[in-house]
DNA sequence: GGCCGTGGTTACCAACCGGATACCGGTTAT
DNA sequence: ATAACCGGTATCCGGTTGGTAACCACGGCC
């Protein structure tokens, strides 16, 4: 609940561009993942999401709370700090996720290697 | 199975860009739908998708293709025609969808206040 | 006063996606 | 012969997405 998100969090795996199913954009669905165990301060979300430069992971939240997917609470007291959470309806789009996810697990080397034989069967019919 | 596609199978409807969730590219979860009561032809597949250029609409099919998700068959006897049909791996992403699809249903409503009101307080706070 | 950390913003830019329009090569029907 | 149909291509183009780099307001702290 209250552990720290780790770096490697996300590390070389992940190329979600690759994957069919998308939930939001690029980097939607591992933002709500990092949420799932509990609200996040925007200094904590860029551990795991280094690669996001700052820019790119507000414009990620803006969308995610415009769909009242997270919430966006800036705190006053003692230290300022924001935190984000996700809302009951961020919460109910973890089932859906959960399901493609297996999808993805399930059929990811299948999906590989039909886009390999695909590239390949498509490159020898343009040089040869 | 050979019933004919109706032209306002999507009609109106089907706002696929304001989903969050979203299979493949802009139309590929409507082709999808559209294969799923058995192989369609090109010209077939035109008439609920009318508001889908030729152009788009063959990369759409194209990279279903190369995904493995659907596969495309010349057929050289009587007339020629090509047929457009779901593999069973495109087969087996009828269940994510249809879950993705009753999280939309479910949720639609409250995504759209979201949007709402959320784009009023935004506006508010620029103008006002 | 100067520096640091937090939570961003701004300006600029390249790549990609999707769309409009026009055209095309082969086959069948007339 | 020629016209229509089928299954696309070719070309161009604008809008959006995502990325880089630089900057910034605010408060706390030394």
């Amino acid at each position: 609940m209250r552990k720290p998100l780790s770096a490697d969090m996300f590390d070389e795996l992940c190329p979600s561009s690759l994957n069919p199913i998308r939930f939001g954009d690029k980097w939607a669905a591992l933002v709500i993942r990092c949420l799932e165990s509990g609200p996040r301060r925007y200094s904590e979300l860029r551990v795991p999401l280094s690669r996001v430069t700052p820019k790119v992971l507000t414009q990620s939240l803006r969308s995610l709370e415009r769909d009242g997917l997270i919430k966006r609470t800036v705190h006053t007291d003692t230290t300022p700090r924001v935190e984000y959470e996700l809302t009951p309806l961020g919460h109910s789009l973890l089932e859906p996720m959960a399901v493609a996810c297996a999808w993805t697990e399930q059929h990811w080397d299948e999906l590989l290697d039909a886009r390999e034989s695909y590239d390949n069967a498509t490159r020898l019919h343009q040089t040869g």
